[in-house]
DNA sequence: GCGCCTAATGTAATCGATTACATAGCAGAT
DNA sequence: ATCTGCTATGTAATCGATTACATTAGGCGC
């Protein structure tokens, strides 16, 4: 069902069907009428891939993020999926693994497919190819969660609230306070996070303790255990993410600490699920929605404007201490 | 840049720039070597909506779930997703929050979008507009999660999972064995899974409890926490999904009961971070990734065949039940 | 050396929309 | 009555690929 059987049904031509959908007041209004319910009762819907071709915009805006595994991007994801439906157009989300071989691929792929924009969560902006890619092709794009000067951010102040983390922690009398992250390597968050660790850790006076990169989050629970079963043990766990501040209990109670009052622990992200868990998770919350919202209406508005979105457009949204149940003083 | 451009760089016809990259083995090794060079100096990438139009097969594949918020579904899209990469297919996910009137937008948005065939997980594939359209449409399409035997589904046996639920339960001594779910209109699944508790029940020769149908996530602990203050209480809850299952754990919680020691819990779906919560979620483990890729390989594998999925093709993947540590025996 | 077959390449039609430009018709001004 | 200007509509070029069909050039058998 094409443009052209339409216009012959309804004895008029390609030109007056076409406008009777883009631009309804330039046809009269008996016509439209005409042409709508012809078209209506073909079942006639313009084709998207000719449209694409001939305006050379096809209202898609690909996404590339880490992984759907983690609460955190799936939260962030549906942002994107709403925000984009609302303003007309369609995600292709891609997974990356967090490799960036596959950030690079994935860019490629994209590119390939004529999307308008693309949104993305990288695992680290200032070194990133797929990034380069990305301007050198001109594609508008924004990044979520990615903090950088020279792109256009949507994200929150992971240090500030990392470094905050701890000086509650230490507020509350807690002296041996230690993080636990993923691989540094793999995501700018981490770095930042770690960052405000140990900036809050100088804040109060205290000393840093080793950082405990778990690899893989299978690993997790094992690699906390071992680590607190160690001598002289934290009594407060910061945890870059809150996968691995669920894990971190876990491995609390499988060492038969008791949670908060043994080992309080803190996480990152805010994922809804938190709050339900008993103990309620305490985590510094991301607007994890907003994030992927903001980023989608940042670009569609750039997009509206026919220009990409710049530096200067990024947005560093409020975090929230989220206060739960996993934490709370020292035991004296 | 387009394919006019390298042939001329190239000194070929277009025809050949073509052939380069769609039959490889029909153009001379040394013509090949020279065009790819060529193209990839100039970093050209054949124009998917260009390709799209004239062969009339867009590589696309449209998802329909209800939301990303459930980690169970956002664990099948990451399945949907890895597969649908993996047989050089993109992705186009549409999020509905359960409501069929979504359903059938999202349905009439993808086929304008030119997608060759379609994932979903619809709330009633009985009644469903939605699949009607689509099959009118002659679109090629699987279903996941759901389960009717007049579509290609993929999906596990609720039924006879939950009446496995009851009868373990029934096993280790519980007699009020209550069941907890969503609204059960929102969804073919809750609808199986209460069957199966009913049939359950019958087996064990208990009497089934009313059923608690929670019409929001967020109102769910307070439900619950009024359920269980009512008398007598139950002593073992079975969960239409692990949302709710973990909720109510904390409803439990909240009202003073130990879990498992006064009160079990079992859910269903088997999302990943049950295993890490403590205490460890038991639940109906389906294997959400791989539903998602069976899906998307069922899907893929008829469409390279020229033809649509048919009931035939339906999948019925095992479960598992999830021992975790919210279950165990009555209290004597 | 001639004809035939095959391999390599080229020419041009085609997919289905959008849109610049052309044209027709009609109202109002002069 | 003629001209001007505006509205409604039509004609045809265009976007960038794929591919049926045409053409050319060697290779091989006889």
């Amino acid at each position: 069902m094409n443009i052209q059987t339409v216009a012959e049904h309804a004895g008029v031509s390609v030109a007056t069907v076409s406008r009777a959908f883009n631009f309804p007041d330039k046809v009269a209004p008996s016509t439209l009428k005409l042409v709508l319910r012809v078209a209506s009762q073909l079942g006639y819907l313009p084709n998207a891939s000719a449209r694409t071709l001939r305006t050379q915009r096809s209202r898609v805006i690909g996404v590339i993020l880490p992984t759907l595994l983690n609460p955190t991007f799936a939260e962030c994801l549906q942002g994107i999926a709403e925000a984009a439906a609302t303003g007309n157009y369609a995600i292709i989300p891609v997974v990356t693994a967090y490799e960036v071989a596959a950030e690079l691929r994935a860019v490629q792929h994209l590119l390939a497919g004529n999307v308008d924009g693309m949104i993305l969560v990288v695992s680290n902006p200032a070194n990133s190819l797929a990034l380069q890619q990305l301007q050198n092709a001109g594609v508008p794009y924004a990044l979520a969660y990615n903090r950088h000067p020279a792109h256009p951010c949507v994200s929150v102040d992971s240090e500030s609230a990392s470094a905050e983390v701890v000086a509650r922690f230490a507020k509350l009398g807690h002296r041996r306070i230690a993080m636990v992250s993923g691989m540094l390597a793999a995501s700018d968050r981490s770095q930042q996070r770690y960052r405000g660790y140990l900036m809050g850790m100088e804040n109060a006076q205290l000393e840093a303790l080793p950082l405990l990169q778990v690899p893989f989050m299978e690993a997790a629970v094992d690699a906390v255990c071992e680590y607190l079963t160690s001598t002289p043990r934290p009594s407060a766990i910061f945890c870059s993410n809150d996968l691995l501040a669920i894990r971190c209990i876990r491995a609390a109670h499988r060492t038969g600490l008791r949670v908060p009052a043994d080992l309080a622990v803190v996480g990152f992200d805010g994922i809804a699920l938190g709050e339900d868990l008993t103990p309620a998770l305490s985590t510094v919350a991301q607007p994890n929605y907003d994030i992927g919202r903001h980023a989608v209406e940042l670009l569609i508005s750039a997009l509206a404007a026919g220009l990409s979105p710049s530096a200067d457009d990024s947005l560093v949204l409020n975090y929230a201490f989220r206060e739960g149940e996993s934490y709370r003083s020292a035991a004296t």
